[in-house]
DNA sequence: CGGGATCCTCCAAGATACTG
DNA sequence: CAGTATCTTGGAGGATCCCG
């Protein structure tokens, strides 16, 4: 076997596993912060104001969720909608590709619901041992 | 309604939604970070020695590596094993655990994989407005 | 080879205050 | 109400060195 320019480990599906980790280190850095998500999964339950996003969301500062919605609009994930009103009044939603990130999100989400107490019980375990 | 110890804020979904973000919240936190999703993403390769793990991730650095794979050990996703051979010699394997989480991170790597394009081609276009 | 300790840097993110 | 600017700081993470 003889690839140019791509180091091959130990085996044929190296490539494959090292460009599924190349698009998971992107996405990561891109959606992977915790307001980013969060944000994401409060939009997922429709179109919302900025202060509504704040106390859905909970513990964001006005700064940090002004810069996560900036991220996610430049991303294409969400759309915002300011309207010229007094007071003002601007409304985020999701785009199509936003809402499409919900689906492995929810499962992402899902698998943390389900063992987030085999997590703890494990946690437990190595700090009673250590 | 009347719930003890949760604050409903705006409806009956409400806490559904925000256990939701709860359990996302605690995840990204324990396992949400750049070099935990590579490791597992290389372990999901098979058992691995550190270096070869080094090696295949790329990038992360000796400090790092250890730190994100003591992490990995406490949140019981992955077991250590070490050989009293001399040179040292240590594996890392996934758990069940840990393989379980394989699932949902490549349905969200496989999202990546595929909208990357579009959320380029959104940044490009947000990019050339500003 | 793998792990730990130490030092140092730098930036993410909170607090605050001002504008439209 | 929403956004921006400035200041400040805690801690994440890299570099380096030494150990078993």
């Amino acid at each position: 076997m003889h690839l140019v320019g791509q180091q091959v480990v130990d085996g044929a599906t190296t490539d494959d596993a090292t460009a599924h980790c190349r698009a998971m280190g992107y996405i990561l850095d891109r959606v992977g912060d915790k307001w980013t998500i969060m944000a994401v999964g409060a939009l997922s339950l429709g179109p919302m104001r900025f202060n509504e996003m704040m106390r859905k969301i909970g513990g964001v500062s006005h700064r940090m969720l002004t810069l996560t919605l900036r991220g996610l609009e430049r991303e294409g994930l969400v759309t915002r909608t300011a309207y010229a009103t007094i007071p003002p009044k601007v409304e985020y939603e999701l785009t199509d590709l936003g809402r499409s990130l919900i689906t492995p999100l929810t499962a992402l989400a899902d698998w943390a619901h389900q063992n987030r107490p085999a997590m703890e019980a494990a946690r437990a375990r190595y700090d009673a041992k250590v």
